[in-house]
DNA sequence: CTCGTATTCAACCGATTGGTTGATCAAAGG
DNA sequence: CCTTTGATCAACCAATCGGTTGAATACGAG
C-alpha cells in the first residue's frame, strides 16, 4: 500500500518544500475547487498554479478530476499519512538511539554509582 | 520555541527532498561523523557532501562544530519535532474536516433522522 | 618550515524550478 | 456558427540545484 518509496518521498518532500503548495493544500483541506479559484488569491498567473498542481498531483498530494470545462482538484488525504509516519518513525529512531546512548554513559560514567539514570539532557 | 515559520518549513522539506540527504541524516542518527566518513560511502565528491550538509545545516536539521581540521556533524534531533508536529497537525485538520463533512452527509441524506443539532463550524 | 590530511571556497556546467506570455483545446451559451 | 470561459500546452527566461574540478585554508606531524 502505497509503498512509500524513496522517489516517493522525494516528490513528496519536494511538493512540500514551496509555500504556495502548502498554501494550495491547506485550500484544497476545506474543500475542492477548480483552478480558477484556486489561483485567485495568488498574485501570479493561473498557468503557474497549474504548474504547481501538477507538482502536487504528481506527487500525489491531490487528484485532478474533468468536470466539463472545469477541472476539480480534490485533496488526497491519504497520502499524508505515510509522510508523518516516516518523519515520526525517523524522529523515533534518533530518539531510542539516544536513550540507549544515555544508558551507555549513565553506566559507563559512574561505575561504582548506582547511577541515577539521569546524567542531564536536552539544553 | 523554533517558530517553525514558513520559510524553515521552505528550507527543512527542502532538505529532506533528497535521498542523498536523508542518507546523511540516517547515518547521523547512529552517531557524529565526519565529513569524510560521511563521504565515504558516497560515489560523489567529498565538496559535493560538503554541500548537502550545509543545505541540512542552513535547514537546522544538523549542526557542524570544528575539532581541529575535522568537521565532525551531528543531528539536530530537536529540529524533527517541529516538522512531525507540522505534518501531523495538517492531516488531523484535513481529517477532523472529512469527518465533519461526513456528519454533514449523514444528515442530508437522512432527513428523518433526528438531525443532533450541529449548525457547522468555520471558514 | 614543509608535508599530508580534512575541509571549504570558487568557478563552472547541465538540468530543473518557478515564473512569464501567447497560442491552443474543450465545453457551454448566445 | 461564433464567442466566452476554464484550463492546458509551448516556448522562453532568470535563478537555483546537484554535481564537477581546482585552488585555498586550517591544522597536526615530521
Amino acid at each position: 500500500m502505497t509503498a512509500l518509496t524513496e522517489d516517493r518521498l522525494d516528490t513528496a518532500f519536494l511538493a512540500l518544500a514551496d509555500p504556495t503548495r502548502r498554501s494550495l493544500l491547506a485550500r484544497l483541506s476545506v474543500g475542492d475547487a477548480t483552478v480558477g479559484e484556486l489561483a485567485a488569491p495568488f498574485a501570479m498567473s493561473v498557468q503557474a498554479v497549474s504548474k504547481h498542481l501538477t507538482v502536487l498531483e504528481q506527487a500525489g498530494l491531490i487528484t485532478r478530476r474533468r468536470e466539463a470545462q472545469r477541472r476539480p482538484c480534490s485533496l488526497n488525504r491519504e497520502a499524508i499519512g505515510p509522510l508523518v509516519d516516516w518523519l515520526d518513525a525517523f524522529r523515533r529512531r534518533t530518539e531510542e538511539k539516544f536513550a540507549r546512548l544515555d544508558e551507555v554513559l549513565a553506566r559507563d560514567l559512574s561505575p561504582t554509582t548506582p547511577s541515577p539514570a539521569h546524567p542531564d539532557r536536552e539544553e
